[in-house]
DNA sequence: GGAAAAAAGTGAAAAATATCAATTTTTAAA
DNA sequence: TTTAAAAATTGATATTTTTCACTTTTTTCC
């Protein structure tokens, strides 16, 4: 089940095309010039909110998500990042330091661009100048719907919003034709949608009663995306 | 009562200096050849969510409030402007439709700059854009707090936040030496802290009678800012 | 300055969400 | 495999927030 025309996913992802894809030749040569690659085990921290910015991280491949902590330690999911994204660079263009943390979600490839080179491929490449404008842009259409999505709208529907976002980053990785497993934690889920883990929980166990959702375990396959949606109010 | 070193406003607000203050002048010239100054009254329109992005606006005075207003007709405000900021440009750089709609919140005079004399300004003026790149990855790291406040900080929390950054903005137009009077209606109020009007109203008698805040009718005077600040959860 | 309209404020009840204290199931490690 | 640890689930209860119906106050505009 494909969501082309029955759900506008760009108004709640960011844009998956990444920022360095198809990058002219010698852009890309000078920002990848001194890059290091790692692999990251599931869990691992990339980097943590309020440190300097030393650079930025391609996620090769895996996912990784970015979240803040509150004072009460409570955990705030941003956004989950799929393979070919890039993570980290917010800060070094605005000259703060690290705005939220980032961890990987599974076991990824990562490769470290330091600071400096990303600075310097901004000077030097129209294209990635380009780019950036377009993908910030974007990305403060997706924040500021976001934003008064967790202002105004009750769990439930944040949760279906939510699922249908993570399914389409699932997608990715998934057998063609085969259904598609989302595999995330129910804590992880619960700090993406913004609420307690019981109550994903129990919201979830109603969409399996409803035969909206399936679970394997921990895994959720989403039977009905179109009564998804319409949970969603996104139609 | 200033705020400096007591409340990282920064973390909560878009920065103030406009992206045109101080352009060069052939950058600001050619932005600036054609643009289209009118005055807007009190509560009027300048731009309507999902209608195709015509140009940018510049605010030279008033303030302006940019919302959403979501399937049950609730509003959100995004956030409030400031004379000098740039509104409307974010659809223009992703190509999309506006995100959102922006009103007037009191008389304010607005200079329209049309969308191709907008992008052709960014292409020729590195500044321009160094400064939009600059704009745009601070304007996430404060979408991001913001998404984390609204997402798990209870009403009374984000209130007090609101209530600091908005006096902010009011500071702006008050005579020096006299107390900032916030002259925001309760709606606007509620809709900027994303719950309902009733609840602004019993929060707010709350404060009054701690001594936090006083009201004249519909106007509010922050008396005890670091406790508002504590009351935000900022320290 | 006074009447009408708009906005602000109040109280009670309903609904949504969070919290706490378990129990059960799943996963991972020896 | 077995078993310990981690994660998921459930139920009961407390807390927060919304909604509705209404009154009072403030603002607007003849």
């Amino acid at each position: 089940m494909s969501i082309q025309g029955i759900f506008p996913i760009e108004k709640w992802d960011f844009k998956s095309e990444s920022i360095l894809a198809d990058l002219p030749k010698p852009d890309l040569q000078l920002l990848m010039a001194r890059r290091l690659e790692q692999i990251y085990k599931k869990g691992e921290i990339i980097f943590r909110e309020e440190t300097y910015a030393t650079g930025t991280f391609y996620l090769v491949s895996g996912k990784a998500k970015k979240y803040k902590v509150d004072k009460d330690g409570r955990e705030q999911i941003i956004y989950v990042a799929n393979a070919g994204e890039l993570l980290g660079f917010h800060a070094i263009l605005s000259g703060d330091n690290y705005p939220d943390s980032a961890a990987v979600m599974e076991e990824s490839l990562i490769a470290f661009i330091p600071r400096e080179d990303f600075l310097e491929a901004i000077r030097q490449s129209d294209v990635l100048n380009r780019r950036l404008l377009k993908t910030l842009s974007h990305e403060f259409v997706v924040l500021t719907n976001n934003l008064a999505l967790f202002a105004q709208r009750p769990v439930r529907e944040r949760l279906a919003l939510q699922l249908i976002v993570i399914r389409e980053k699932y997608k990715a990785g998934a057998e063609p034709g085969m259904p598609v497993e989302i595999n995330m934690s129910r804590d992880d889920l619960a700090s993406l949608v913004g609420t307690a883990r019981e109550n994903v929980v129990r919201l979830l166990s109603g969409l399996r009663e409803e035969g909206i959702v399936e679970t394997k375990g921990r895994k959720i396959i989403v039977l009905d995306l179109k009564r998804l949606i319409r949970i969603a109010n996104q139609n």
